[in-house]
DNA sequence: GCGGATTTGTACGTATGTATG
DNA sequence: GCATACATACGTACAAATCCG
């Protein structure tokens, strides 16, 4: 979950929990995030805050999304 | 762009700046504004700057709103 | 090919907090 | 105190793309 009392926000704290995932390997470059909807009960989270952080995730680099098939971690860049 | 320097609001001159628009019939009855999210980025103004001149435009009845939607030039009253 | 389910995209409604003048 | 302006966060509704039986 995020933390309620942080001044950091939910969006920020979330896209860097899924972060942490990617860099420590347990989400793999091609494999997909869990669906927004997923997200937004496991982190009981608004959907709008799951996806600004799967935004800046995208703006990193980390991940790439497709419509209608989801959000996959992204190769790792040569 | 609205004027940083002017005394008026940005939310008014972005309203006088559809309006406007809407009386010179570049933007027709039943016709769509842009989005919210998109005059945002055209004029450079938060969201709620946006909608508070939407609202005037809404309140003089020259556009009407649907959620999900948009926001459309009203037809001309009779 | 079709219909339904899933997933992401877009759009608006509302509330709250912060900062500034 | 009040109005303006921005950011965050919740919600609803519907569209578009994809997937699967």
């Amino acid at each position: 979950m995020v933390d309620e009392m942080s001044p950091i926000p939910f969006y920020v704290q979330l896209a860097d929990l899924l972060a942490k995932q990617i860099e420590e390997g347990k989400l793999k470059p091609r494999q997909p995030l869990p669906s927004e909807a997923t997200l937004q009960q496991e982190y009981g989270v608004a959907r709008g805050t799951v996806r600004s952080a799967v935004r800046l995730l995208r703006d990193r680099g980390l991940v790439v999304t497709f419509t209608g098939r989801g959000t996959f971690v992204a190769e790792k860049r040569p």
